[in-house]
DNA sequence: CGTTCTATTGAGGGAAGTCAACAGTGGTGG
DNA sequence: CCACCACTGTTGACTTCCCTCAATAGAACG
């Protein structure tokens, strides 16, 4: 629950008050969206286990997932400030929720200011990993998206110790992953043989084995600098106690 | 300067000391880069003129522009709470700045909780926008793609009273617009003529005159919502003063 | 008055999309 | 327990949107 310590540095204080929240545990199916675009929520989901995903839409029913949230992350923390949320969360494979209210996290950032800073700065690397993602849209090919986001998604499993940098469980389907890197699940089923017979990485049913890191981090032109996950930061909002 | 309170509501108290802030005025040529990938910069810029362009560059060069900031827009907010700039800033046109330093944001955002959560949401305001970007680039063909960076710069002067919603001035060359829609300059000329020609849309010059609203919005499959431009948010932290 | 951007148009090629078929896999209910 | 169905993964043939390369003309600027 603590992750926010991987960005951020907490008084122990601090970190008794998140710890002491209670939310309440939700089983969500796979493919089941749970959050849609537009919609008006009162809490935030903090992904306790499984992979969710956030997307946009198109009329024609297309979607496109914006960032993926691992077990750890909180999911919407944006909306704790502008409650109507603007994108939809849907379950990439089956998941737990934790749901904390927008109230009691928001009397938790008003009363310590470590954690309003937190939270404001958990916003920023998400805007952080956006701007990578629309750099990786715009501008370069297919196989660079795919080596790119399964980079990202290495060293973001392994900092959260949930799986090594060159072999971790990442449960999404060939369809999902298309969504996520804007092409067509076809075109992506060709890009991953492509990289598996090169000898690169192996994505298989939701395991991913990669057997040449550099190589993936040269094709994705990956810099993990983006994720901010270097060092936590320390306190910039030292006089509001 | 009080942009803020488009999407916040302040005390009049908080909104005299931001007004009594006081920052370094910076004249910048076009096409010239102030801030660059990677750097520790010490100050947020608020553009006072002009226009800006924050960037990501590929090895090879290529540049995507992840998001333009008019007059009036704070460009790099998110470095007050990560001093290391994971993005590059270029004046997309002459551009005057107010630089603003950390020190005295941070400062102030201590201070005023009413701050704080104000800056915090401009940074969610960003991450949203970033997110249409990532739908629009992931999903959406070269028209669209055009449209919608169109309605969206036409909300945006509008709101901040700096041009109508039919007709604003947006100094920005096709070279610039195609790094802004993840295409090619003649790509994007191409399509702009087309649009010309349905009378849709000109763009000449850095004068966009649309024909077509509904038509425009429709390709663009705009949906203004994203920009958080709506009302101001009440204020959330209430117990930190 | 040249040099350098910027805008425009043409021709041709290539990366990715579309459509389609089929095999494997897992879940579900009769 | 097995038959069925929906989802997933895989591959082939064809199409298309957009890129690349190239040339030209106008505009801006010193």
């Amino acid at each position: 629950v603590n992750r926010l310590t991987s960005r951020s540095i907490l008084t122990s204080e601090e970190e008794g008050a998140i710890l002491g929240l209670d939310g309440h545990l939700e089983q969500v199916a796979m493919h089941k969206d749970f959050v849609s675009q537009g919609e008006r929520v009162g809490y935030s989901c903090l992904v306790a286990s499984g992979l969710v995903g956030r997307f946009g839409q198109n009329k024609d029913g297309t979607r496109q997932i914006t960032c993926p949230y691992i077990p750890g992350d909180m999911a919407d923390l944006p909306s704790v400030v502008s409650s109507r949320s603007g994108w939809g969360l849907t379950a990439l494979a089956p998941t737990t929720l934790l749901q904390l209210s927008h109230s009691d996290l928001r009397r938790l950032a008003a009363t310590y200011s470590g954690i309003a800073e937190a939270f404001w700065r958990d916003c920023v690397a998400d805007g952080s990993i956006f701007s990578e993602w629309i750099v990786k849209l715009g501008r370069r090919g297919a196989t660079a998206r795919i080596a790119h986001l399964l980079c990202e998604m290495a060293v973001r499993y392994e900092r959260s110790g949930q799986g090594e940098l060159l072999s971790f469980t990442l449960p999404m389907t060939q369809a999902q992953l298309a969504e996520a890197t804007g092409m067509t699940n076809v075109h992506l089923n060709r890009v991953l043989r492509e990289l598996r017979l090169g000898e690169i990485v192996t994505v298989r049913s939701g395991e991913v084995i990669v057997h040449d890191w550099q190589q993936l981090v040269a094709l994705g032109e990956f810099n993990k600098a983006f994720l901010m996950l270097d060092e936590p930061s320390p306190r910039i909002l030292v006089g509001a106690l």
